[in-house]
DNA sequence: TAAAAATACTCCATAGGTATTTTAT
DNA sequence: ATAAAATACCTATGGAGTATTTTTA
């Protein structure tokens, strides 16, 4: 079967006339009969009757018809889902979010600029530690992730920072040091400290911990969260006191008081992670409009 | 848009390489490198990113895939409707029948044989006068008709007799001749005569004219009922008797009494009609059904 | 008999082949 | 260094053109 065949029918179809068709098509009579001949013998019926003043369609050749502009009508769509998907218009990207950032604004800002901007492309979000999203990646379960940055050194990843976020401390409203506007380091060396086990943020777990050494002293650590979030919790409930990101502040849990650290805060900084070989239009254009969110918000936030 | 770069595409896109892809295809590496590349000049866009160990689909190429294995799919499926569709096994008939006769068995038997023999044809019936069915016909609002044998010559439509069917007297069944098993015309020649308007049906009109007249009277005409079997109803009602075919016997209304005719009954001759020029298989196949069913019917009655 | 499709042939564009080079790991 | 795709060039199939015949109403 060829493309042609199926071309040249529909014009004879519309026209109930070769010479006519043909001239529609730009071609001579004869070499028209030939390939619809041909047509012909390849399905095995005829799909014209021919008479003394043009012809008509058989019953076979009324199916085919239909079948035939439906067909040629999807050709068209599929190039021009081809060419839309070539430029990142069109698709599907997943996207990983580290547990510890999705409270922070940016994702949702990041994920909304993405959405008017290529309003063709679905979203799949997922939600994981750091090192299962890098996982992720490499396996390629994943498109892309927003994370913390990370030690790992990935050879097949590229992890580029989006911004730095200051550390905050989560006191309980009760504790003494919750009646200060800021709280220094130092003070929270008698103090028992709640963390996140370590593997799911490594980064984010050594810079909490250096800070408090550059500060003097080795944190007394109590119950480990399972999350980053859920120190907020423990707190509440008297476990002890915790360092968490800032964005966590959205966390408004009853009983709990964020103070900034003053001096050397512990820095949580953000990060965009995407395979190194990526060349799929709609994977590096959430990169590139993550980056332009960043910079249009520094931008705003320096006027 | 050729055909030959969708049936490439999809064999590069299968193997992931186009050396061993143009050995599916039977033929040599270059070629198939050369029609990948003017259907990627088609669509203005890369379908494979090259390495040196084969090669990967991109977006555009992705999508296309999907498209193409569609695309070919229904090429496939196109071929065999049409190979069908001459063979007679889909489509849709619209069949006519005369009032007067869908009362008669053999319409429910001629539908259901050809039912049975051609499921894939969707039939849409429907009803008429003979004249009104004959114009349907012609003006191919309809495609064939069972309707009375007619005088109407009409040069385009040929009429072909499928059985005949005897007349029969419609009594109240008070009238003194309800007494007998049988009647003879010559007997009605003082009765009033209910009939159907002569246009409805003409040749069974004037069949039952002139076999009065050859039983040597003029019927006396009353009330005109609107179809061939509301006279029945009349008759039940008292306006006088009636003449019909002996399918309407079926009507089993309080108060009359059907009476086979001695002698010359008048004769209703049930009929096909359709395009003298019809070609296509799914009509003429129902004719062909039609005239079976009446061989079949005539074979069983004899036995 | 006249209009239109089919046939007969000729030509050339291009699909496909062979030999070789380039590219990417 | 090597596998694989791209390039260069050649060949030949078959699509399209011209002239003519056949078909059908």
């Amino acid at each position: 079967m060829e493309f042609r065949y199926l071309r040249y029918f529909i014009a004879v179809a519309d026209e109930l006339h070769f010479t006519r068709a043909a001239e529609r098509l730009g071609m001579a009579q004869p070499p028209l009969s030939q390939q619809i001949r041909k047509l012909e013998r390849e399905i095995g019926t005829p799909l014209f009757r021919r008479f003394a003043r043009g012809v008509e369609l058989t019953d076979a050749g009324k199916l085919l018809y239909e079948d035939a502009v439906h067909i040629l009508d999807l050709v068209d769509l599929a190039k021009s889902r081809a060419q839309s998907a070539a430029r990142g218009l069109t698709g599907r990207i997943r996207v990983g979010f580290a547990s510890s950032v999705v409270f922070h604004p940016i994702v949702a800002q990041v994920i909304r600029a993405y959405r008017d901007a290529y309003p063709g492309v679905q979203l799949a979000p997922s939600e994981g530690h750091i090192s299962g999203l890098m996982n992720d990646l490499r396996e390629e379960r994943i498109d892309i992730a927003i994370i913390r940055q990370t030690s790992q050194r990935a050879e097949s990843l590229k992890v580029e920072a989006l911004l730095d976020e200051e550390m905050v401390v989560v006191l309980p409203s009760r504790h003494r040091l919750a009646a200060l506007d800021v709280v220094s380091l130092d003070m929270l060396s008698e103090e028992t400290v709640i963390l996140f086990p370590r593997e799911i943020a490594p980064v984010l777990y050594e810079e909490i911990i250096s800070a408090c050494e550059r500060s003097g002293f080795v944190p007394k650590l109590g119950q480990e969260s399972s999350q980053v979030a859920s120190a907020v919790s423990m707190v509440a409930a008297g476990f002890g006191i915790s360092i968490v990101p800032q964005s966590i502040e959205q966390f408004h849990t009853e009983g709990v008081t964020y103070r900034p650290i003053g001096g050397n805060a512990p820095n949580a900084s953000i990060a965009l992670a995407y395979r190194a070989a990526e060349r799929s239009k709609v994977i590096l254009n959430f990169a590139t409009i993550a980056k332009q969110v960043i910079q249009e918000e520094a931008t705003a936030a320096r006027k």
